[in-house]
DNA sequence: TCCGAATATGAATACTGATTCATGTTTCAG
DNA sequence: CTGAAACATGAATCAGTATTCATATTCGGA
């Protein structure tokens, strides 16, 4: 892997790497080919999924994937970059202005479990990222966790929650939602969204003590 | 994949699909085979770690491997298989004799994470299950939700805990622990176990509530 | 209207790596 | 001892598939 070859014809691949369109036609085959992919990666898995089959999927020649994406492995990344800023901006929007932090708990447990449910290609995709693209996988988790710890600091420090290592906390509970979402997505569990967050939610709050 | 290729020479296959050594010597040569596919996979993963690397890390033939195992996809499962037997004995064991459910949860924690930080590439394989024999994967966190969920369901009968939905609850709680494992495993976190428990045990006991 | 840039095509290339096989070597029951 | 079953070897096969390339086609601006 990373052959790193260059070629690129003339479109310019800018500073972050990507190929980019010049024209709407261009921007278009590109999208249909990322979303293809989204869907034939999610669905067969990384290796199982061949240029040929996404390509197929998007309605185009095999040539064409090589003008918009320089290889195999930077659609998978873009794939993750992109799934990171979706649940992100999802989780974002669900919290914005919740003042306590228990109460933006609940909503972004809600919104995360919703997306997810909405999106299950993409849960995969982020799995299989640990084993495809490293360094995505990181940053994907590292930037909830962050996050996710100086939110519990601050909430600390509000006396919204009791004192505690925020780190292990932020772990702990993106592996709720994360062990929650994939129940549901993975295994197709059906329980009500709303459910699951009232159990979840109660157990993140109180605990389990009688 | 799914070749199904027959063959095997004299040995017979069992039962089970395994293939069985009839001597000594051939039963020291299978377990260096899985062993050594058990290092190589973990650290490249599935589709990296070639039949080559293998069984150069074991020290025998390439063709070797085939006397043993039926295909690639084999090894892996047995892999699969293995890393929840080894699982499994480990939190049985230290759940043995506690009676209170809250204790079982913070020793089974312990027992998980020390296991699991002993055998950093059992982990890996485990996720990529999800992609390469998803059969696996399903048997793997089915049977600990089954468990989990009976036990929870008990300790409120037993009055140890409070009402609530038993499964929902089981998978947060793995989800826990598999996110725990996974900070110190993949990340390398080095927070010591024990303070990572306490955190997470006062957590799962009394909540983020004031 | 016309031309160069952009976009599109799909066959050809190139390489990797799982699996097989023909051929030894070792073991052990009788 | 001895021959057949087990075990071991590693070179050859064989298929899949990522990537390239020579060749069209389309489009937008002058």
């Amino acid at each position: 892997m990373a052959k790193a070859a260059r070629k690129t014809g003339t479109r310019t691949d800018q500073s972050n790497g990507q190929i980019q369109p010049k024209t709407a036609r261009g921007e278009a085959t590109r999208k249909a080919i990322l979303s293809a992919a989204e869907r034939v990666i999610g669905e067969r898995g990384f290796n199982e999924a061949s240029i040929g089959h996404i390509t197929s999927e998007a309605g185009v020649a095999q040539g064409t994937f090589y003008i918009y994406f320089k290889s195999k492995d930077e659609v998978f990344s873009e794939l993750v970059l992109e799934m990171g800023r979706l649940v992100r901006r999802a989780l974002s929007e669900a919290t914005q202005n919740i003042e306590n932090r228990l109460d933006a708990e609940k909503a972004g447990l809600t919104a995360f479990l919703e997306f997810i449910r909405a999106h299950p290609d993409l849960y995969r995709i982020i799995q299989e990222a640990l084993f495809v693209d490293p360094e995505a996988y990181h940053a994907y988790y590292h930037t909830f966790a962050e996050g996710y710890r100086s939110g519990l600091e601050a909430a600390v420090k509000a006396g919204q929650i009791k004192p505690g290592d925020a780190d292990t906390r932020a772990w702990a509970l993106m592996g709720i939602s994360r062990s929650l979402g994939e129940r549901a997505v993975i295994w197709g569990d059906k329980t009500p969204v709303e459910d699951v967050v009232e159990t979840a939610h109660d157990l993140i709050v109180n605990g389990l003590k009688p």
